[in-house]
DNA sequence: CTAAATGCAAACGATTTGCAACTCG
DNA sequence: CGAGTTGCAAATCGTTTGCATTTAG
């Protein structure tokens, strides 16, 4: 059994067809999906595979962190597979291909100084990066 | 004239009405606003004014650097007042007070690091911070 | 005056909800 | 078996477009 059917299963959700096939769809993606493409994309494992289930899975999924949301200024949102934790992710700008990283002990020492002089205390970030990788660098020239 | 309303002169744009009332409005909210909240807030300075020209405005003003949009699982897109430039965002999580700020060579170094690990070239990135701010902090207890 | 801007209505697309049928455990 | 899950249709919400009218410069 692998570790997100052990999670769904822990939080007393069941691990069903369409499930498999969402997740099948995630595991193979290196770009983030939104829910239409991981509806489409998921009916090759579960063929009644519908939109609406293709919504509610990928919520229950980003709920448990099994699954990472991408904001970006047009296609809000795309989904990414990721480990449950806090993760950000480096997103290229031309193919898509999104890498996920945790580190972000770099913020701590902005943290605490906008901490001071703001007033706020800071519980959460969003930190995102875009750029161009390698593959797409060497293919388009440059 | 205000900044603002040269920067539109600059850029070939005019000065209108719809446009005045938008900006009033963006400058009395400290909290992000969707283009639904701009159009009806703006209306006490411009009866007329409609939904449709609250998008456009907004889209105007974003590439001119004027406003900067706020990304939230829920509330994808907010809107807050900004300068022009690369700016970064302190939101509240209870109250929605936003604040701006622009340094963040916080992350060169975490730049450099990813660059040299993943191939990609980073060419931008969208750090957003939410916590509590002061007022929110006292008055909910704690 | 004239190009830019507006605002309405309508189209469009993304997301949510109600509900009866189905299925995992 | 029974609660959790699904998928359809339809409702809903956010956003964009076409077009005739108005307005800033």
């Amino acid at each position: 059994m692998k570790d997100w059917e052990k999670l769904l299963n822990e939080h007393g959700h069941r691990v069903t067809e369409a499930r498999c096939a969402v997740m099948r769809v995630l595991e193979e993606s290196h770009v983030p999906l939104t829910p239409q493409e991981v509806a489409e994309r998921g009916q090759v494992y579960h063929a009644q595979l519908g939109l609406v289930t293709a919504y509610r899975t990928l919520e229950l999924f980003e709920s448990l962190g099994l699954v990472h949301r991408i904001h970006q200024p047009d296609a809000c949102h795309g989904f990414v597979l990721s480990e449950p934790g806090h993760r950000h992710t480096l997103v290229c700008r031309n193919c898509g291909r999104t890498l996920i990283f945790t580190g972000c002990s770099a913020l701590d020492e902005l943290i605490r100084e906008l901490e001071t002089t703001t007033g706020y205390v800071i519980e959460d970030h969003l930190l995102q990066f875009s750029g161009v990788c390698q593959a797409c660098r060497q293919s388009d020239g440059v």
